[in-house]
DNA sequence: ATGCATGAGAT
DNA sequence: TCTCATGCATA
């Protein structure tokens, strides 16, 4: 039987895919880019000089690194700790499901950033006898390489993708107590709001003694189509608002829908407490040391989107794969849009 | 809690 | 090749 364990590897089912879902993706983007605050004015500065200035700009970012904080290159730390006694259950593997559904249109900060103009080409001249290992490459990049042996075992999924419904659809059930906009039944953008419900959930989620991979697992048995299981990791993010404006606002319903549904269960288990009781390859993650990291964020400061050239140069330089360099820039641009610090407030 | 990674969809 | 949502692995 299955009905004994309430917790393991949902493997997800195969959805529905809805035909299309409007990508949140490159709308939210452009407007949101267009809206950033540009960091770019001193790439125009350096433009044009050489590798002089790129060393420049790594000390300077080096030294005003330090003289803020030892180490704690991301804004984004909030030193949250001691929060519970709860205890987190990495193995919680779940199968997983590709974004939800997510993202429904709409909004976006108020915040500025001009397209950053500059193009910077601080890597132009870097490379003195290397013809940029691009282009023509054998067969480094992908990180394919024998460094690491992460298959990514996606084992069932994939290809289910998304639907989406719009906000408006997006709550099957439960909540009908919220929107009190008059908007005509769209979700609140609402930052405060959101902000305000994480904490709750999160408070709610430890009363129900619940771990943050519990409920991602949970999240299947909602049953909620396109709703498969979410990591440790989002869940955790959501309650830390480490997460988009725009991701948020779409895993909201969702978890709103799941704490209500457990704590319904539970209030059932109250009464009859006699229903309930209840590996494959590892991936290795790179680590980047500090003193390449702060390379990395010297460069970041000057030109947060490198050509592939200059990232080419700039793995070369720190002696790292061109592809972890790739993904540290795409991850740390992820980073300054994150919420905790970047519009909403 | 967070760093590095994957993959889909958009450009 | 980027962005965005997510996840695995790990500090």
């Amino acid at each position: 039987m299955m009905s004994m364990n309430s917790k393991q590897p949902f493997s997800m089912h195969p959805i529905l895919h809805e035909p299309k879902y409007t990508p949140l993706q490159s709308t939210s983007e452009a407007i949101r880019r267009a809206c950033m605050p540009t960091h770019s004015l001193q790439g125009n500065i350096f433009a044009g000089f050489d590798e002089t200035l790129l060393q420049r700009a790594e000390a300077l970012a080096a030294v005003d690194i330090a003289k803020s904080h030892p180490y704690k290159p991301d804004a984004t730390y909030h030193t949250m700790t001691t929060m519970t006694s709860m205890t987190c259950t990495p193995t919680s593997s779940s199968g997983h499901l590709h974004h939800p559904s997510v993202l429904t249109s709409h909004h976006h900060h108020p915040h500025h950033q001009g397209s950053q103009g500059l193009d910077g080409d601080l890597l132009d001249h870097l490379t003195p006898g290397m013809s940029v290992s691009l282009g023509g490459m054998p067969g480094s990049d992908v990180c394919s390489t024998a460094s690491h042996p992460h298959a990514h075992m996606s084992a069932i999924n994939h290809m289910q993708h998304h639907h989406h419904q719009q906000a408006m659809n997006m709550h099957p059930h439960s909540m009908g107590s919220h929107t009190s906009l008059g908007g005509g039944g769209e979700s609140e953008p609402d930052p405060r709001e959101l902000e305000s419900f994480a904490e709750r959930f999160k408070q709610r989620r430890i009363k129900l003694g619940v771990t943050q991979a519990d409920v991602g697992s949970a999240l299947a048995n909602l049953k909620i189509p396109g709703v498969g299981c979410l990591s440790q990791s989002t869940i955790c993010r959501f309650e830390s608002l480490t997460l988009s404006h725009n991701n948020m606002v779409a895993l909201k319903p969702i978890l709103e829908a799941w704490l209500e549904e457990a704590e319904r269960a539970q209030r059932e288990k109250m009464t009859k407490p006699e229903i309930f009781n209840g590996g494959d390859k590892k991936r290795k993650r790179t680590s980047i040391a500090a003193p390449e990291k702060r390379s990395l964020e010297a460069y970041f400061a000057v030109q947060p989107r490198p050509s592939s050239e200059k990232i080419a140069a700039i793995a070369e330089k720190l002696d790292l794969k061109k592809n972890v360099v790739r993904v540290w820039f795409c991850n740390q641009r992820q980073k300054q849009k994150r919420m905790k610090f970047s519009a909403t407030h």
